[in-house]
DNA sequence: GCCGTTTTCGGCCCGACTGTTTTCAGTCG
């Protein structure tokens, strides 16, 4: 899998990852503190995210006012272009802001009025005038700004309650367009929000969407099938599962959906397309195609949305329309001829080289750049993918928690084509995961060197998952870090620390000279804790500077590095580390959501040091010996 | 509100399904 530097090179438009672009250094004697980011010290965390925020609020505010749709998708695209810079939108100048695409003169007043004032008068000014409880009527499936307006105005409607409230009264019946079936789905809907669940993790999604597609794959009308949507692309969590599946008896087959014993209401019900809701909470989504359609129905059903309005506006300005049936020729007025045939359809690559684009991997379609990345023929660099990790480098045995032996680890690192495996128990103050003290790591490193003599091809490391204690300082002491061969520190306790706080901690985490990765570096729970919230900027300079590598915990409780940090970590240079922190053996099969994870931060092969070879990887790990 | 290798005005991704409608608005993917 290939891409390109582009991002940071292709255009004179300066692109929202072209702010902190990482210029390659040197690396320095020792690792010495760096005393460049005071002016971050001072500034808020988080700004960028708050301005993001502000604009959705903004569009989703402005819409329920009736406000032209192309301005409320304007707010939009302003927000997630302030999302996804890796600079502090509130530092930069207006000329830098209005040359990143999707803001404008207006926009970047508003920032700055942010960045001044810490508020934005429109924004406030549409507060005053919308009930705030608006927005979990908007959240009901099926209301949308139209109708939560009428609600509001017509019915005074101004939050789930009153909502109820009208409906019993009468009063929603008296609206436009509001008939018996409408009402009744609208009370199905209220009820169920309340029991519906919110984005499931990827790792309890996947087994539930394989576990389908090979349900309905085995009927004898289905042809071909897949799932798509955000699970394709590896996000972290899934709102609902996304299926296309292939067939010439759509009827039949969404019957068969439609009916299936966990489905607890049927959303939508059409030929193509089709929706229901679990027993559960879990929404799934089916769409049947023609077989000749597949790939364009595939690059649709996969998206990100976001990617396909960049990608359809791509095929507009070539002279095409792009939907899910196809890529069609377009005349001069832009209109597709009727009964017209599709230059591509039938494989997802057929739509891109169309396009004048190589196939990318479903993880890089978020409209972060992508477009511009896979030109044919733009110089290309690989991405990391699954079978080019050779290492495992974070692993535990029953010495500490895990429910594996030291053979038991390194045997299943052999039989998964790995050359290297590092032991990483835990350190004495994980009392709670049976840390070991000073006496039992001596044993253990020797326990753990004895092995080599069992498994003459594989490289074994004795190592320790240290604990970053909350001021920074480690879990062992120098003298004995230096006995390991190999150094993991990760932070478990004090994770609500102030970011300033956490950002110096870590820090010196990395800096340690004795220190090879940082462990899970905000030790977030997907769905669970937040974590640390340090500023990802320092961590990543120090980290380059340093030597010491982030890693990307695959467990998909962590996938910690997250996606943006990943990207942001490749921006500034650094290495990172994919590792399954195994505690038992079907934790090796984790590496599949930390491989998704480092695709979608860009991470190339070459930055991933579990892709070294034997010699290569015990090299590095030297430069700290 | 944003934007421009045909444009500084006039477009802005595009289609399925539903309900209530005599022709389509609204919502969603
Ligand atoms: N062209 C186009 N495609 C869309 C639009 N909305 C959704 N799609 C496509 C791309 C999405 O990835 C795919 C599935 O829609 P979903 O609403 O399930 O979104 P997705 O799976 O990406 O995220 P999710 O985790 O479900 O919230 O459908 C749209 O407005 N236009
Ligand atoms: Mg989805
Ligand atoms: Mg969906
Ligand atoms: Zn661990």
């Amino acid at each position: 899998m290939i891409f390109a530097h582009a991002w940071c090179s292709r255009s004179t438009r300066a692109k929202p990852f072209a702010a902190n672009r990482a210029r390659p250094r040197a690396l320095p004697r020792s690792c010495s503190p760096c005393s460049h980011h005071a002016v971050d010290t001072l500034r808020r965390m988080g700004t960028n995210t708050e301005i993001a925020a502000a604009f959705e609020e903004l569009a989703v505010l402005s819409e329920l006012l009736g406000a032209n749709v192309f301005k409320v998708n304007a707010f939009r695209r302003a927000a997630r272009a302030v999302e996804s810079l890796t600079g502090e939108a509130c530092s930069m100048e207006s000329a830098a802001l209005k040359a990143i695409d999707g803001i404008g003169a207006s926009t970047a007043a508003k920032i700055f009025e942010f960045a001044k004032t810490g508020a934005m008068s429109e924004l406030d000014e549409l507060r005053a005038q919308i009930p705030a409880g608006l927005k979990e009527v908007l959240g009901i499936q099926g209301i949308g700004p139209k109708t939560a307006r009428a609600l509001w105005i017509d019915a005074g409607v101004v939050d789930l309650s009153s909502l109820s409230a009208a409906i019993e009264s009468g009063a929603v019946a008296k609206l436009p367009r509001m008939g018996a079936k409408t009402i009744e789905n609208m009370k199905e809907a209220i009820a169920f929000a309340q029991t519906a669940v919110g984005r499931m993790r990827i790792g309890d999604a996947m087994p539930v969407a394989n576990a389908l597609v090979a349900r309905l794959g085995a009927l004898s009308c289905v042809q071909r099938i897949a799932y798509a949507g955000s699970l394709r692309r590896g996000k972290e969590t899934i709102g609902d599962l996304d299926i296309l599946a292939c067939s010439e008896e759509s009827g039949p087959l969404m019957e068969a959906f439609c009916t299936m014993p966990e489905v607890a209401r049927v959303l939508v019900q059409g030929l193509t397309k089709s929706s229901v809701q679990t027993k559960h909470g879990l929404q799934i989504d089916l769409r049947v195609v023609p077989l000749e359609k597949f790939g364009a129905a595939w690059q649709y059903f996969t998206g990100g949305k976001e990617h396909n309005v960049r990608l359809r506006e791509r095929a507009i300005a070539q002279g095409f329309r792009l939907n899910e049936y196809g890529l069609f020729a377009a005349d001069a007025s832009g209109k597709v001829a009727d009964g017209a045939l599709p230059v591509a359809s039938r494989e997802e690559s057929d739509i891109y080289h169309a396009l004048g684009l190589e196939w990318m991997p479903p993880t890089m379609r978020e409209d972060r750049g992508e477009l511009d990345a896979f030109v044919l023929g733009a110089a290309h660099t690989p991405i990391v993918e699954q079978h080019d990790i050779r290492a495992e480098l974070h692993c535990h045995t029953t010495a500490s928690d895990g429910a594996l032996s030291i053979d038991e680890l390194v045997s299943e690192a052999q039989r998964r084509g790995f050359h290297t495996i590092a032991i990483t128990d835990h350190s004495k103050s994980q009392f709670q995961a049976n840390g070991l003290d000073e006496t039992r790591l001596l044993t253990h490193i020797a326990a753990i060197h004895a092995a080599r003599a069992r498994f003459p091809r594989m490289q074994i490391w004795a190592g320790s998952e240290v604990d970053v204690l909350s001021d920074g300082s480690l879990d062992y002491s120098d003298d004995l870090l230096r006995q390991l061969d190999w150094v993991v520190a990760s932070p478990h306790a004090a994770l609500k620390q102030e970011p300033r706080v956490a950002t110096d901690r870590l820090l010196k985490a990395i800096r340690h000279p004795l220190v090879h990765v940082l462990g899970h570096p905000t030790g977030r729970i997907v769905n669970g804790r937040p974590g640390l919230e340090p500023v990802m900027s320092e961590l990543y300079a120090a980290a380059r500077e340093c030597h010491t590598a982030l890693e990307i915990n695959s467990h998909h409780m962590r996938l910690d590095l997250r996606d943006t940090h990943v990207r942001g970590a490749v921006a500034a240079g650094c290495m990172v580390a994919i590792n399954c922190d195994v505690h038992g053996l079907s934790d090796y099969d984790e590496l599949g959501y930390g491989i998704l994870t480092a695709q979608r931060g860009w991470l190339p092969k070459a930055s991933c040091i579990n892709t070294f070879d034997a010699a290569a990887l015990d090299a590095w790990r030297r430069v700290k010996r």
